[in-house]
This record gives C-alpha cells, sequence and structure tokens, in this order.
DNA sequence: GAGTTTGAAACT
DNA sequence: CAGTTTCAAACTC
C-alpha cells in the first residue's frame, strides 16, 4: 500500500508541478497577480476560452476567478468533477477529496488499522495547515506573505479553473459521469498524500492553496488590493476554505466526540459540532468581511460547506462510527450520510419523507424527537431517498417538495386536510420508494397535488427558505441570512391546505381514473366534496386505480409527477424570500396556451403561480409570473419575449460582465423578486420528456429519473438563455443549482436565444448528476454564457443533448 | 347553476 | 409526431 500511495503521491504532486499553473507560478511572480480584474471581456474569453488561453494568460483568468471561483466554489459540491477535471485546480476541492479519501480510507483502514491515518492527519494538519487558515481568514495581512506564495501558485491554478469552468459546465454531465473514477484516482492520491505524512504538509499546502485561491479569488473580484483580499476574501471562500481545514479538525474533534459519545449519539454531536465549528468559522469570514457580497458569498458557501460537510460528515461518521462501536456497517455509513445531507438541505425534508410514509403521525413529531426521529428514520425510507434523490424527488414533484419543505409545521397542518383524503398508496407496489420520492410521493403525502400545482411556487418558496435557514443554522449564519418567515411559511401552508380542502373533482366520465381527474391525478382518493360520477377514485377499488395508475405512469412516467417543478434547491440567499417566489418553478411541460394568453387558470403554469418557460408552446403569452420568452415574471407583463429574445442576442455581450457581476451582486441582488421574479426560478423546465419519450419506468421512474428530470429540467430549458437578459439586469444571481445547469443548458443548448418565441426548445435533458444539482447552494450563474452557441462546441455540448445546442 | 370556453389528456 | 377527440376545469353570465 505505502509505495503504491507514495508513487501516487508523487504523480499528484508532479501534476501540479507539470500543470501550467505551476510553470506559472514559477514563471509569475507570486504576487497577486493579478487581479487584473475582472473584465468582462474575460468572460468572453472565458466562454471561448480555451484552456489553453488560460493558461496562457493568467491574467485573464484572474478576472474570472473570482467569478468563477466562486462559482467553482458554489459548484464545488458537486464538483468533484471540477477537481478532477483539472488537477491543478483541484486545491480546494483536493483538499476535500482527501478529506473523503481519508474518511473512506479510514473505514477500511480502520479495520487494518489504518484508522490511525485520520488521527495523524488530523493532528498534523490542525497544527499546520488549518491554523494557517484561520490565520489566513482572521489575519490576512499577516498571512499575506504567505499567501503571497501561495497566491502565485493559486494563480496559475485559477486561471485554469475558468477553462475548466466552461468545460465543466458544458460537460458537467459527462464529467460528472467521469468525475467518479476521476475522484477515485484524486482520492487515492490525495489519501496517499495524506497516509503519508506529507500529506499533513500537502494538506497544509492544499488548504493553504484553497485559501489562497480563495481570497485571491475574492480579492480579484472585488479589487485589485490585494491585500485586502485576505480582509474581502469571500466569507464563502473562507468558509469553504474553513470548512476544507476544518474537516481535518472536525475529523478530530468528530473523533474525539465520537469516542465519547458512541454511536448514533455521537453522529448528531459530531454534525452538530461540526456545525458549529463551521459556524465559528463563518462568524470568523463574516468578521473579517462582511462585504456585501458576503451575504451571498456565504450562502453560496453554505451550500459549498454543506456539501462539503456532507462529505466530512460522511467522513465523520464513519470515523465516528468506527470509534463508537465501528457500527460500521456500510448500510450504517450510508445512513449517516443521508442524514447528513437531510440535515444539510433541512430538517424539514426528513420530516416530510416522515409523514409521506408514516403518514401524518409522523409528520407530527415534536421538533425535538424529530433529529433522533429523523435520523432513524432515515436510513429505512429514504433508503431510497437518498438526499440527493430526495431533492429529485422534490424537484419532480413539487408537491412532494412543498410537503418536504415546510417541515414539521406545514406538514402537519397539510396532513390534516389531506388526511381527509387517502392518498393514493403505492406503497404496497411499492418499489416505491422511488416512485415515492419521485412522483407518488405525493400519493402517499397527504399533501395534494393541488396544493402543489396552485402552492407549490409558495411552498418551494418556502422550502428553500428552510432549507437555507436549516443550512444557514447549521453555519450559524443563519440568522443573518434567514429572513425565512415562519409566518409566510404558514401563511402559505395554510392556503395550500384550503386549496387542497376545497379540492374535489367533478368528473363524469373519466371515472376519476384519468389524469383529467384532479384527485385520481394528484394521487388522492375521491372523496366526499367531490361531485364526480361513477367513481372509481376510491379506497374501495383500490386496485382498478393501482392498475390505472401504472398504466397511465408506463405511457407518462411522470404523468403524476407535480407539474409545476421548482428549481429545488436553490436557496434564496439570505432571507430573501422574494426568491422563493413561484417564480422559481417552472411547469415540467409547459402550457400550449392559445387564447387564455396565459393570463388565466387555463393555463398550468398560470394556475401553477409560475411563469411560462421555453417549455410551454403558449401563444401571446402574458404570464404574470413570468413569459415564456424568458422575461421574468415581473417584466412579463410587458409581454415582448421577442424583445427579449433580441436582448438576449444583444446582451450576449453585456451578459458576461453581468455574469460576472453576478458573483458579488447576487449577493445584493437578492432580488426583491415579487413572486414573478424568475430570477430564482429555475427555468427549469422540464423536459419532461426525458428523451422525448417517456422514460419506460413508470413508477420507478423514480429517484434516478426522478433526479434526472429534475436536473434536466434546470437544464433544460434553453431558453433559459433568452431570459439571461433580463436575468442580467434584472437578477444577476441564480441559484447556483441552477446555474450550473443553466450553464451548462446554455453552452451545450448554446442557446437559442434566437427564437423566444420558438416554442419550444428542447432542452436537453441531460441528466448531469442529479445529486448534485439540488445540492447545495446556489452558483451565481454565469450568464455570460453567451447567447450564440458557438462556445458550445469548445464546450462539450456532446454532453448534453446536441439538440439543445442548435 | 347552466352554458361556454379553454387547454390538457387521451386517442388515432 | 401530428392531428383529433374527449374531458373536466375555469370562466362567464
Amino acid at each position: 500500500m505505502d509505495t503504491p500511495e507514495k508513487y501516487q503521491i508523487a504523480t499528484p504532486i508532479s501534476k501540479y508541478e507539470d500543470s501550467p499553473v505551476f510553470n506559472y507560478i514559477n514563471s509569475l511572480s507570486p504576487i497577486k497577480p493579478v487581479k487584473s480584474i475582472p473584465t468582462d471581456q474575460t468572460f468572453s474569453s472565458l466562454s471561448f476560452a480555451s484552456p489553453s488561453s488560460v493558461f496562457t494568460s493568467p491574467h485573464i483568468n484572474p478576472q474570472r476567478e473570482s467569478r468563477f471561483l466562486r462559482r467553482q466554489q458554489f459548484t464545488d459540491p458537486s464538483k468533484p468533477e471540477f477537481s478532477r477535471r483539472d488537477n491543478d485546480e483541484n486545491t480546494s476541492e483536493g483538499v476535500l477529496d482527501a478529506v473523503h479519501q481519508l474518511d473512506y480510507l479510514d473505514p477500511g483502514s480502520s479495520d487494518t488499522g489504518i484508522t490511525i491515518d485520520p488521527s495523524n492527519k488530523d493532528p498534523k494538519s490542525d497544527a499546520g495547515l488549518p491554523q494557517s487558515l484561520k490565520y489566513d481568514c482572521t489575519s490576512p495581512e499577516d498571512n499575506r506573505i504567505p499567501h503571497n506564495d501561495i497566491e502565485t501558485e493559486t494563480m496559475p491554478e485559477v486561471a485554469i479553473r475558468p477553462a475548466s469552468h466552461v468545460h465543466f459546465v458544458q460537460g458537467v454531465s459527462k464529467e460528472r459521469r467521469q468525475s467518479f473514477e476521476i475522484e477515485t484516482e484524486l482520492r487515492g492520491i490525495c489519501q496517499i498524500g495524506e497516509s503519508k505524512e506529507a500529506a499533513g504538509c500537502d494538506w497544509g499546502k492544499l488548504i493553504s492553496d484553497d485559501t489562497d485561491q480563495l481570497i485571491f479569488d475574492s480579492s480579484i473580484s472585488k479589487e485589485h488590493s490585494e491585500v485586502q483580499d485576505h480582509k474581502t476574501v469571500d466569507p464563502g471562500t473562507y468558509s469553504f476554505i474553513a470548512t476544507v481545514l476544518q474537516l481535518p479538525h472536525d475529523e478530530i474533534d468528530d473523533l474525539q466526540k465520537s469516542q465519547s459519545m458512541g454511536s448514533v449519539d455521537s453522529y448528531e454531536q459530531c454534525e452538530t459540532e461540526e456545525t458549529v465549528t463551521k459556524s465559528r468559522d463563518v462568524g470568523e469570514i463574516k468578521e473579517t468581511d462582511q462585504t456585501p457580497a458576503v451575504p451571498s458569498s456565504t450562502l453560496l458557501d453554505k451550500l459549498v460547506v454543506s456539501d462539503s460537510r456532507a462529505e466530512v460528515d460522511d467522513k465523520k461518521g464513519k470515523k465516528c462510527m468506527q470509534s463508537s462501536c465501528k457500527l460500521g456497517s456500510q448500510q450504517q455509513l450510508s445512513i449517516r450520510r443521508r442524514c447528513l445531507l437531510y440535515e444539510m438541505t433541512g430538517a424539514h425534508k426528513k420530516k416530510l419523507i416522515y409523514n409521506s410514509d408514516s403518514g401524518s403521525s409522523a409528520s407530527s413529531q415534536s421538533d425535538g424527537k424529530v433529529s433522533s426521529d429523523e435520523k432513524q428514520f432515515m436510513p429505512f425510507k429514504p433508503g431510497n431517498i437518498h438526499p440527493s434523490s430526495m431533492l429529485a424527488g422534490i424537484g419532480l414533484h413539487l408537491n412532494a417538495l412543498a410537503t418536504t419543505a415546510e417541515d414539521g409545521n406545514k406538514v402537519v397542518k397539510h396532513e390534516p386536510l389531506a388526511s381527509e383524503r387517502k392518498p393514493i398508496s403505492m406503497s404496497r407496489s411499492i418499489p416505491s420508494l422511488n416512485s415515492m420520492s419521485l412522483g407518488q410521493t405525493p400519493l402517499n403525502k397527504s399533501l395534494t397535488p393541488d396544493l402543489l400545482e396552485r402552492d407549490l411556487v409558495r411552498f418551494d418558496s418556502e422550502v428553500q427558505a428552510t432549507e437555507d435557514a436549516s443550512q444557514t443554522s447549521e453555519f450559524g449564519v443563519s440568522e443573518e441570512f434567514n429572513h425565512g418567515s415562519p409566518k409566510r411559511k404558514r401563511r402559505r401552508s395554510e392556503q395550500a391546505a384550503e386549496n387542497e380542502a376545497c379540492k374535489r373533482c367533478n368528473c363524469k366520465k373519466s371515472k376519476c381514473l384519468k389524469l383529467y381527474c384532479e384527485c385520481f391525478a394528484a394521487g388522492l382518493y375521491c372523496v366526499e366534496p367531490c361531485s364526480c360520477q361513477d367513481c372509481f377514485n376510491k379506497p374501495v377499488h383500490e386496485d382498478t386505480v393501482l392498475q390505472t395508475r401504472k398504466q397511465i405512469e408506463s405511457r407518462n412516467p411522470l404523468a403524476f409527477a407535480p407539474k409545476v417543478i421548482r428549481s429545488s434547491d436553490y436557496v434564496p440567499e439570505f432571507g430573501d424570500e422574494s426568491n422563493k417566489t413561484p417564480a422559481s418553478a417552472r411547469h415540467k411541460r409547459g402550457c400550449n396556451c392559445k387564447k387564455s394568453s396565459c393570463l388565466k387558470k387555463y393555463c398550468e403554469c398560470f394556475q401553477g403561480g409560475v411563469g411560462c418557460s421555453i417549455s410551454c408552446r403558449c401563444e401571446g403569452c402574458k404570464n404574470t409570473f413570468g413569459r415564456k420568452d424568458g422575461t421574468e415574471e415581473a417584466e412579463l407583463d410587458e409581454e415582448e419575449t421577442e424583445e427579449t429574445c433580441d436582448k438576449n442576442s444583444l446582451d450576449t455581450s453585456s451578459q458576461y460582465d453581468v455574469v460576472l457581476r453576478g458573483e458579488e451582486e447576487h449577493s445584493d441582488l437578492v432580488p426583491p423578486v415579487t413572486p414573478s421574479s424568475e430570477i430564482s426560478r429555475p427555468l427549469v423546465q422540464l423536459p419532461f420528456t426525458l428523451g422525448g419519450g417517456k422514460p419506460p419506468q413508470s413508477s420507478l421512474l423514480s429517484v434516478g429519473s426522478s433526479s434526472q428530470m429534475y436536473t434536466s429540467q434546470k437544464f433544460g430549458p434553453s431558453g433559459f438563455i433568452c431570459r439571461l437578459p433580463k436575468f442580467e439586469k434584472h437578477l444577476e444571481m441564480i441559484p447556483e443549482d441552477e446555474t450550473p445547469e443553466i450553464l451548462q443548458g446554455t453552452l451545450a443548448g448554446g442557446v437559442k436565444s434566437t427564437s423566444p418565441n420558438s416554442k419550444r426548445v428542447s432542452p436537453p435533458h441531460h441528466k448531469i448528476g442529479s445529486t448534485r444539482a439540488w445540492r447545495s447552494g446556489r452558483k451565481l450563474i454565469l450568464r455570460s454564457i453567451p447567447s450564440f452557441p458557438s462556445l458550445n462546441p469548445c464546450q462539450e455540448s456532446s454532453d448534453r443533448s446536441p439538440g439543445k445546442t442548435q
């Protein structure tokens, strides 16, 4: 083992050295290069920029870097790929990966006795790297010197990154696919390095590098002042770094704690502690820098952190496991992961799941228990529902999201309402956790789809808010950002409840066994209030209902999925609930309105409180929530979709700038979005048809497909691009989740802003790593992406369906 | 509450 | 995949 590891280690190092970055560093003076900052041009270059160019012109990169870095950071969670992509870039990720790897190794190693490694690492890392990191964060000035050195190194890396980013975006899906392998390799390398004590050093370097990069980025993005960089460094970066650095600490702490604690409890504690530590870091960061951008960045960071955390948690969890009892079965580990993830996203989700599964009772659980319960439960249900999957599910079913997002509070409320109606439980059939999570969740869940559609937006926003809150809380930052107004949530929930309560069908010929029937479509049994005739949608005819459902699903797996899809994760940044507005959601299929101008409930988009998207084939769209052209809702009123398109085309250049801005601005941006603000919106339109067709698996769609769907949706709307223009102007921020996707989509799709009217530009349904998509937080979208597809070619649109690119 | 309009769902 | 029919909600009166 050791020998090979050493070799590997060497390789990584060599990579770094070999990497253009290194050369770069060597050639360049370490001093901050530069931050020439952001010239929008860079963006253009970015879009076009080939990696090589990047290498050649570090300066340019730096500019990008700031933004990109942030983005990357945001994306980081998902990014393992990035790291892989560019080994050089890996610094931050690499660290994380290393940590993960360590964790991974740990379990196995633990048996072998390797377990020691982690401890070793931790101490080292703590002593060496972490401190340095903290140092940096706290006192940038002091650190400067080191930073400078580091920066020099990072610079090159950063420069590289931009290119990688572009590629990444485009080829995310592919990369993700491959990312596994790459990650494994990287991890292996990192692990090796770590395993060696050199790892400690490496770690330190890595961390320092990361920090530097981050700092650098921030500095670049914000200002020329290099020194300030330290101060200004994005909280996010800090947090990110901190998280990275913390990992070791956390691990150590966790180990200690876990040892003291024991099994599950230790887990929780570990997590909490981690969160605390993170929060601390965050706090430090905040203290150091609280630039306006901070909030957003912090949020992003949080997201990222959360991701990292998830990883860390996993690690910790594993460690805890080992230390405690070695509960150690992989299952347990998986459970923990899940738990962690859930926690990250928010307990509410967990609750929802519970609720759905167990029924109302579960949902009612007091918060106090919830945590424990959740964890316990989590394993069961979700088992299927992996966090990612959950998200996916959520994405699929807004309903589910709504319910989940809302958490116990809402859930409780809703359930009663729903309770009246019995959801059609596919459970028996089962398999279905997946299905459940995906489309069918609604059934189990008391929540009616109606709510979903109608209230989805609300819920979504709420959910996001809750998620944010949860995340923030974890970080400790929540206070600042959390604005989540429980009140609003409650209102929404109540409203939703009302809606549900009111829901009833009036079917006469369909026997309530077709999607015409709202009850059936919602996965609910008809109830008294329904005035349907010859209704078969009753528990008595359960078999019939289930069969029918299956048939329908076989035709269209997403038939029972919520029609309105929310961007899911996009977590509104600080309390901007405004972001949560319905706008964030999109109708999965899009409407086909011709006479209603999408201003009446005939329009499903309008009904769902979401704006029309590219996927819509509506004519004369005036959807107040957002036009299909991409105009954001608020703006929508004006219509002129075409204009938007034109703008888009024009914007391309400007977009770049905007995009860049997004990073910082978005923080500020916090779009006050009215409900209409689509910023938050995911743009997503579900391509729905995964491949134009319907995925074969009906109920099974579930997780996998669902997740995919979800992601794809996000990506899907190539039209997205069209919106960009406005976005740029109005919203610069885009949820990370979306952004990457969007970017991908845009890149891949090449945007076809050209035909706003074009009725549906079929979004590429790529299913990029679904899991990641929801994950974290938001990333700023690089709006910079020019509408021109031309860029795409570089980017490997190949990943994405070529169709999009057009 | 009846009739009309509308667009999704279902069918061919 | 496109066109048509069926259906039930949304809307109007």
